[in-house]
DNA sequence: GCATGTGAATAGATTCACAGCG
DNA sequence: CGCTGTGAATCTATTCACATGC
């Protein structure tokens, strides 16, 4: 059973496997056992010869001229994404995104839980968020030996988050997921993603500024500009 | 003076353009006048070839032997991203996420601010955050009469998300930058981008299986999974 | 001499178009 | 017949390597 994934999934098609997942479980609760790669296509925001080369580096789990198992593939993709097992997540910086974030219910429908809420301001210390209660940042250690988070969410500003994302590491995390403007440097074996608001606003300025700029384009034949990237 | 762009930008290049900018301004923190590619690609964490490359679709804006001016590519780099104009923001939902948006400080470093937020819970109309007060979403015209906001933020749940967009769209705004766990569909016109927690989650949760998963490829001499996408 | 700027080479992602199969 | 699965073609992005010019 346990057979190592037979090819390599580009990281594009990683990218858009949970968005098809989200898909699915729409279709799925609306009572559809299949779905054409066209509809998926239509829902996810994509066409569909993309849909069918990405699900194609899972398998070969449609059937020609029916469509795809809507729970089978959910599950296939589940599985994929390393969805089936419930990684356990740490939050770094509490103030008010960080706070948000703690406070995401369904945090990602499954797949992840909160072990631990940490912040190197005293007068956050002691907080409860949820059913936890923010600790220093400097019981990292311990937290870790506790709970062994995997992925750690960095929501501190700027200027600590190096520091913080070295602490993570120590503290045997492997994913990183950064919402502090700060380009930060990890070991090879961990993972990185960012989460930028102004680089995503400063993005659209730059589509804004095109358009309204030089005599507007108008319909310009070619992508607009900046439509759901990354 | 007002020279059309030249060359066209890739958009690869466009979504690194504010990393560049944000390096460039810490370097002028410092009072360094000038910068080679190689120390720009370390701060951006990318590599000096992606630099130069990028920064020559702006123009041929360094001197050989010496590297770049920091002001004057500073410079370069706002009116090329449209940050020497203001943009005027509207932030729709002011749940958790919203309001967190709505306090952020610093929104950007200079290039946006916010005119308006709206929500449609009656509950939450008329709270004030910051200096505004949010008004009722069906205010939106009105809204967009007053004070035009070219790019909106949509921080609601995913069930009213389209909606939303909808509607901020016929206020007029032209860019949206959407929070919500939906794929939004909007005229050609409009840009869009998404900021997606619970799809960046998976996606770590992707690489983080890998690399546990099948007997730890430790170091298999590839990309070890997820480094700063997007 | 040294760092930029850029053609050429390579790699990666998307799209096309159709063969294959239920 | 209809829809998947996939080679081939295309397009986009990255990297190399060196000519160029301060």
């Amino acid at each position: 059973m346990s057979e190592r994934s037979p090819r390599r999934i580009p990281e594009a098609t990683v990218a858009r496997l949970p968005i098809y997942l989200r898909s699915l479980l729409e279709v799925s609760e609306a009572g559809t056992a299949t779905v054409s790669s066209e509809r998926l296509a239509e829902m996810a925001g994509v066409n569909a010869a993309k849909v069918r080369k990405d699900l194609s580096y899972l398998g070969s789990y449609g059937t020609r001229g029916v469509g795809y198992d809507v729970e089978f593939l959910v599950y296939q993709i589940r599985r994929e994404l390393g969805l089936t097992q419930d990684w356990p997540v740490v939050i770094a910086g509490l103030g008010n995104l960080g706070r948000a974030l703690a406070n995401y219910r369904n945090f990602g429908a499954r797949g992840f839980h909160i072990v631990g809420l940490v912040d190197s301001d005293p007068g956050k210390v002691g907080d409860r968020i949820g059913d936890l209660s923010v600790r220093h940042i400097d019981e990292l250690a311990a937290l870790a030996a506790e709970s062994h988070p995997a992925i750690g969410i960095i929501a501190t500003p700027a200027s600590v988050a190096q520091d913080v994302a070295d602490r993570l590491v120590a503290a045997g995390v492997t994913s990183i997921l950064n919402f502090a403007p700060a380009v930060l440097s990890v070991p090879d074996h961990v993972s990185l993603r960012k989460v930028d608001l102004s680089i995503e606003l400063q993005i659209l300025s730059f589509y804004q500024q095109q358009q309204q700029g030089h005599g507007v384009p108008g319909d310009d034949g070619d992508t607009p500009g900046g439509r759901v990237a990354s």
